[in-house]
DNA sequence: TAGATTGTTAATCGATTAACAATC
DNA sequence: TAGATTGTTAATCGATTAACAATC
């Protein structure tokens, strides 16, 4: 009867999961084990079987893993097999660079409508997806079934933007701007993605190296 | 002499320590204790000063930490006191988008060219960057400065031109094509933003909450 | 000085890895 | 059946939190 609360750590590795596993099966592989998968990967199986198992014994011992289910079934754990609609608030570039690609689609999440506020962007389209005024998102969310809301406008914008969504029903938020935003909401799922932090981690990351090497015995004075 | 190797889950905080530093220099505030900043960040105040103290003592008891000397020395160790050359290869509308954004300017990142293959980019240019044929991209390299080059062209080329770029002496890959790249040097660095991964995470929080709503008691049935 | 708050050590918690019995 | 490989428990490792002595 206990609900085992499964670890995002966990939910973090599935999509690379899932992907390994398209590519097995697009070279027409049938089965795999635990430990073929991992030096693939470059992981450990047992990590593998334990990620695995939190979700059902999708493996058979002595065989390994059928490629094929295996995909199937993380997809399904990823929510793969439904359509999410999806809106995009703020066409800037970025809205534009999202609603141009063709990938997402391709996992069953659909872009419907863009948002913005600028008057020369409103009423033209993306790839056939319209750009509309953001006076009429309650409307259109009214409207239409909306999954999950992407914010690709101004931080200033972002905080009072969320809230009218989560008002509005909209439970999902895929959040480019630089803000964390407050989860008003328990209901409310928000994945963050902050380009500017992951860039600062790889700038970390070089300087880091580039001393390692450089100066690589130098003595530590002190504390 | 030990050195101590400071854990990738530290490093991804750094960025946003400097973030709320930033907004609270903007608000005037001249020294904040970890406890305040733990009540605004939502982190424990323990975990601030373990992550500070991994880059040495920058508070002062009694006192907290200065904001503006906090905010410098952090903006140095994610390198953001120097600049750092960036280059784009694939000039398409994340390519694009990126070299749009202003943001990673401010942050010392500056994007010097982009490179593609498309006869109709080649010549063209984004916020007076230009997009260079990717046939030149050796010869680039050999008469710029490329701290750091973005991977944003279709997944199937992207390990090739990473290599090439490793042996050109380029040695930081900010990667968004959606394959993990094979680190062939141990000096090389690679940032992954694989945004089809992290939306897949996100309809996987959905889902799960969902399900959890709907039919909160349902009992397990065996397993 | 007394009070506040850090830097740091020790305790706890969670995530990863190893090991192996179960079983296909 | 014997061999292979899972599912799962136990051991280890690392990261987070709590506690407190040092000190401004």
């Amino acid at each position: 009867m206990e609900e085992k609360e499964i670890s995002q750590a966990v939910i973090r590795r599935m999509p690379r999961y899932y992907r390994y596993l398209g590519d097995l099966l697009d070279e027409g592989v049938e089965r795999i084990s635990s430990n073929d998968l991992s030096s693939r990967m470059n992981v450990t199986a047992s990590q593998i079987r334990q990620d695995l198992n939190n979700f059902g014994g999708f493996g058979q011992q002595g065989y390994g893993y059928n490629v094929k289910f295996l995909y199937e079934e993380i997809g399904k754990i990823l929510g793969l097999n439904t359509t999410h609609n999806v809106i995009v608030i703020g066409a800037g570039h970025l809205g534009q660079a999202l609603a141009n690609y063709v990938k997402f689609e391709k996992l069953g999440f659909v872009i419907t409508a863009l948002f913005d506020v600028d008057e020369k962007l409103i009423g033209q389209s993306v790839r056939g997806i319209p750009i509309l005024a953001l006076a009429e998102l309650p409307g259109y969310v009214k409207s239409h079934r909306v999954d999950i809301a992407t914010l690709t406008m101004p931080k200033s914008e972002a905080a009072s933007i969320a809230n009218e969504l989560v008002d509005l029903g909209v439970h999902a938020i895929w959040n480019f701007a630089h803000v964390d935003l407050e989860l008003v909401d328990r209901d409310t799922v928000i994945e963050n993605v902050h380009l500017a932090d992951s860039l600062m981690q790889l700038s970390y990351n070089t300087v880091k190296h580039t001393k390692e090497k450089g100066a690589a015995e130098e003595p530590q004075s002190g504390r």
